[in-house]
DNA sequence: CGCTAATTGTGTATAGTATATACAATTAGC
DNA sequence: GCTAATTGTATATACTATACACAATTAGCG
C-alpha cells in the first residue's frame, strides 16, 4: 500500500521535509493555468495542458492539488487577488461600496473565464475571496445595515456584478450594438411578434450601452434601495 | 462522403420525410436528461447516460442534437417552461414584478443544476427563455422605465435570482444555520481575526435566513431603487 | 410494382479527459 | 549509512464527446 503524501500549500512555514524539493509551487501552477484560461478560455485548462505548460508530467500536478477542482479554486483566489482596502466611513458609504463593486467587476472583466469558474457547482472560498467578502460586509455594516441585511445586500451586489459580466461576455461580444441587434433580429426571424417588448427594447438600442454604464445604473439602484432600508422609508412593504 | 442529415426540431409541421420514423423526440430526450440532472446533478448528464435512459445508443442522440450543448440548451428552455402571464399594470407594477421574479427563482430552486447550466459559457436563448425576457421587459416598461433601463433592471433582477440560488445551494445545503456556522468557523480555524466583519455577521446568524426571505429583501431593495429612478429622486448622482 | 434517395439507429473507432497506482530517484534525520 | 518520507514519472483505467461507415427503413417517382 502506498502512503498518500499530504498536499501542503507550500506556504510561509517552509518546514524542512524529506525527499526532493518540489520544483514548483501551487501558486506558479495556478498562474500558468490563469494565463491559459485568459488566452484560450477555461475549457483549455486541462491537467495535461497545464502540466505541459509548466514542464512536468500530468501526474506531477497531483502533488500540488488533490484534484482539478482544487486547482481551479486556487486560480479563482489568485485571479481575484487580495481585497482592496477601502476607506470606511469616509465621505459616506456609497463611494466605497461603489468602488468595491467596480473593482470586483474588473476581476470578471479581466478574466472572462472567472464567471464560469465560480459558477461551476460547489466550491470553497479561498482567503482572498473571504477578504473581499469581509470587506463588503464591513462597508455595508458601516452603511448601517445589520448582519442579515449585510449578507443580503452582498448577494445583491455580487449578483449585479455577475449579471453584468455575463451580459458583456455573452451579449455584444466584440459586436457593435447594431451588429448585435441585427444578429438578434435574424436569429428570431419572423417570430418578432412573439416578443414585442423585447423587440421594442432591442430596436431602441437597449442592449447597446457600455458594460460600465450598465453596471453603474444597477449599482445606483441597489444603493438607492439600501438607502431606503437604512432610512426606513420606501415602498418596502408593498 | 456521407451527407449530413439536417437536424430538425420535430415540431409542429410534421413534414413528410423519407427514411424510418424517429423513435424519439428532442423533447423526450431533454426531459429524460432533466430527470437525471434533477436527481443526480448536471455532471451525471452524459450522452451515454441519457442515451441509456431513453433506450437508444449514444450516437442516436446526435440525430436529435448536433452536440451536447444543444441538448443542455433544450434542457434549460424546457425546465424554464413558458413565461407566466402576469397582469400588466394591475395594482401597480411592483406586485407583478415580484411575482415574475419569484417564479423565475422557483425554476432555480426546483432544478439545482439550472444555475450551473445557464452559467456554462456561451449559449443560445430558447423561445421560452425569450418569453421570460420579454415578460420582464414588458413589466419594467409598464413601471415607467425606458428601453435601456428595462435591460439594466432586468440584469438586476436576474442577478438577484441567481445570486440567491447560488447561496441556497452552496451555503447552508441541508445544514442548519448553526451547523453551517460551525463548519465555517472550523474551516477558518484561528484565522478569525482576519475577517472580523464577516465573522461578526456569521456569529449573528446572518447566513441563517431562509432563501425566500433573502430573495424578498433584495427584491424590495431593487424595486425601491427602481422607484427612485422612476420618480426621479434618490441619491442617484452620488 | 421496383428503383432511388433520404433518414433512421447502430457499431466501431478515435482523441481527449481525470486520476489511481507503482516505482525510481532524491533528501532529512537518526 | 540506514530508514523513511517525498518527489516526479510511467503506466493503466475508466470515462468523455463525437466522427464515420453501414444496414435497415421509408417516401416519392417511374
Amino acid at each position: 500500500m502506498t502512503k498518500k503524501a499530504k498536499i501542503v500549500p507550500a506556504e510561509a512555514g517552509a518546514v524542512k521535509r524529506r525527499g526532493p524539493k518540489p520544483t514548483l509551487t501551487a501558486d506558479q501552477i495556478a498562474r500558468a493555468a490563469i494565463r491559459v484560461a485568459d488566452a484560450e478560455g477555461l475549457a483549455a485548462v486541462s491537467m495535461q495542458r497545464i502540466a505541459h505548460e509548466v514542464q512536468v508530467t500530468t501526474m506531477a500536478l497531483y502533488r500540488y492539488f488533490s484534484n482539478k477542482a482544487a486547482l481551479i479554486d486556487l486560480m479563482i483566489d489568485t485571479a481575484g487577488g487580495p481585497a482592496p482596502t477601502l476607506a470606511v466611513g469616509f465621505k459616506g458609504w456609497r463611494a466605497p461600496l461603489k468602488e468595491w463593486t467596480r473593482r470586483c467587476a474588473s476581476i470578471y472583466h479581466n478574466h472572462p473565464w472567472f464567471l464560469q469558474a465560480v459558477s461551476a457547482g460547489r466550491r470553497l472560498m479561498g482567503p482572498n475571496e473571504l477578504e473581499w467578502l469581509d470587506g463588503a460586509f464591513r462597508l455595508l455594516g458601516d452603511a448601517g445595515l445589520g448582519p442579515q441585511e449585510q449578507h443580503q445586500a452582498f448577494l445583491l451586489l455580487i449578483g449585479q456584478v455577475r449579471s453584468n459580466a455575463e451580459f458583456s461576455a455573452g451579449g455584444p461580444r466584440g459586436l457593435s450594438a447594431r451588429q448585435w441587434r441585427t444578429a438578434m433580429r435574424k436569429s428570431l426571424g419572423k417570430q418578432r411578434d412573439r416578443y414585442p417588448a423585447l423587440m421594442a427594447a432591442i430596436d431602441a438600442g437597449a442592449f447597446g450601452r457600455s458594460p460600465e454604464d450598465a453596471l453603474e445604473f444597477g449599482l445606483n439602484c441597489i444603493l438607492d434601495g439600501i438607502e431606503c432600508v437604512v432610512s426606513g422609508h420606501g415602498g418596502h412593504g408593498g
